[in-house]
DNA sequence: TTGTATGCGTTATCAA
DNA sequence: TTGATAACGCATACAA
């Protein structure tokens, strides 16, 4: 591979100038830089990223870690941090930490020793450790979930209030027994759906809560939701705190015959395309995915700008989507 | 941060003797090994990867271009190329080509300047250019479709076959005037599995043909197929190929009140969790996406190794899962 | 087994 | 405006 040195030589000039006509730092003469540009082209010189970022101690990527790359919800975040980067002329790294503590640590390792310029992150359990980061001052912004113990930026969703108001509305289509399936403890977007569910509860008056906590995927909700359908008092209706884990849900109903709305009312967190094509279609809270990505990275790009100011916390809003899946249908 | 200087200081030792120790190349003495790790844990030292990468001229990051992260077949390549390498201690950097070449183009270059170990690229189109990554020596392996004009390694599925397959199957259920509904020109699955679908109606004896194309989303599939629906002598079946367009199809089914199965059969591409919870359920030919991704990274860690033979393609099976949107009932 | 010294390819500093 | 040169932090060839 031609190095600088290579085109140096063949233009004619020095390194030093070399790199000033194609960084467009210095002014170079017009003259010079014709011959640095036509010598380069000839040799197909592409500068050594490496040897550039060692020397400028900083790259031009981010990390994105997310806790499922397989979820919706998490690539259309990743959109939206993907399309920002693009146009500031950073690259974003994905890196899937399949809700695994160890993998994930594995990453922010991986994303201090390679120097990335910043880190936006959806943090998979109560012990994601980014200090590490930190201290080296690499801006690191928390999405989804906020980070533990840590007064970082974060990019977050009223998260409780939309379990809240999905909750009320099962209420106001006349259901009484609601279950909630959410997640693990200590996943704050599982805990928070979960006190939002029990808001509701509590605002109408209703004493019994009934919920049980599975793995982030399809297969732990259905196994949770048989469990509650299969109990002595089963539920009439269902909160399901992700879009995976409706997929479960959904497959319990169908293995029992039941059917949204009519039998047993559900609403499922995070919109899918697929939502409108299952019969009876599926109410769902609507999360702003693609807006956190671009905020996030927006907070990250000034961040690494060096806007050091006081962390920022951006709570965006969730919008129920209100579906035949939750309507009484006598 | 602390550097392998530091390091060698306060273990009183050379930083060759540090480097040494913690790469674990050479035989050093354990006592002053000790030593070394003592310090560098005290330091909170962590090598910098630019650095490293520099001098030894590779990196342990392997690329893989993907043509769309919302994809859910591409999402499961990703995971397969990541367990993989998570094995072999290198990382995956996604990148989300969008199935836009300029973006393709720009993250080939990407690749090229920070120098990874090697690429797994789903080619965008007709024009896509590895030739700077072979020059250098980088290999790369080619998924779900092959580069074009290049005989290099490339793990793919016997798209055409399953297309054939899958059309007979609605031959068999009674169905005459069946469509396909494919995806632009020059994608090579596109054409594949539009070749695949003429291949049956040949063998059955049938002379009109009936296809659309449209862009590989499912807003394009859902005014392709309703302008077949409305179309003056309007398919009996479809055959979509892939299950972002199956969406679309879907919901131009929706749309006019008609029922997969009873009205118009159909079956697309690709399984997906939904694809048993719509009304029917969606047949599909399932491809074995996981598998594309474990093949195609051992592939290129073989390369990287530096098992040069010549190229290899691979080809996977994809199997027709008929379910009652494709089976007539009167 | 250990240390010294060099170079990986850039960019930035300083003089000219 | 340009060029010579010194880092950046690490790994290794070679010498001890």
């Amino acid at each position: 591979m031609a190095t600088i040195s290579d085109v140096a030589a063949r233009a004619g000039v020095s390194t030093a100038t070399v790199s000033r006509t194609l960084n467009g730092k210095s002014t170079v003469d017009p003259a010079l830089a014709a011959k640095v540009r036509a010598a380069a082209a000839e040799l197909g010189y592409h500068p050594n990223a490496l040897a550039r970022n060692l020397r400028r101690q900083e790259t031009a990527v981010l990390a994105l870690i997310i806790s499922d790359v397989e979820n919706p919800f998490f690539t259309a975040i990743a959109r939206g941090v993907e399309d920002i980067a693009q146009t500031a002329g950073y690259s974003v790294v994905l890196c899937n930490s399949d809700e695994n503590e160890e993998k994930e640590s594995r990453y922010l390792d991986v994303a201090l020793q390679e120097r990335v310029a910043g880190v936006i992150i959806s943090p998979t359990g109560r012990s994601t450790d980014v200090s590490i980061l930190r201290e080296r001052g690499t801006p690191v912004v928390a999405v989804d979930r906020p980070l533990p113990a840590e007064p970082g930026d974060q990019v977050l969703v009223d998260t409780r209030r939309a379990a809240c108001e999905a909750t009320e509305h099962l209420l106001a289509e006349g259901y009484r027994h609601i279950a909630c399936v959410t997640g693990p403890e200590g996943v704050r977007t599982a805990d928070d759906r979960l006190e939002g569910y029990r808001d509701a509860l509590r605002a109408a008056g209703i004493t019994t809560e009934l919920f049980r906590r599975s793995e982030l995927r399809s297969a732990g909700a259905r196994e949770a939701t048989s469990e509650l359908l299969d109990s002595a008092e089963p539920p009439d209706a269902l909160l399901v705190i992700n879009n995976t884990m409706a997929i479960g849900a959904l497959e319990a109903f169908k293995a029992r015959g039941i059917r949204a709305g009519r039998d047993v009312g559900i609403v499922a967190f995070d919109d899918a395309p697929w939502t409108t094509l299952v019969d009876p279609p599926l109410s769902v809270v609507t999360q702003p995915a693609y807006d956190i990505g671009t905020v996030a990275a927006k907070l990250l790009l000034a961040r690494i700008g060096g806007g050091s100011d006081k962390p920022t916390a951006t709570v965006l809003e969730a919008r129920l989507v209100a579906r035949a899946s939750s309507r009484r249908t006598p």
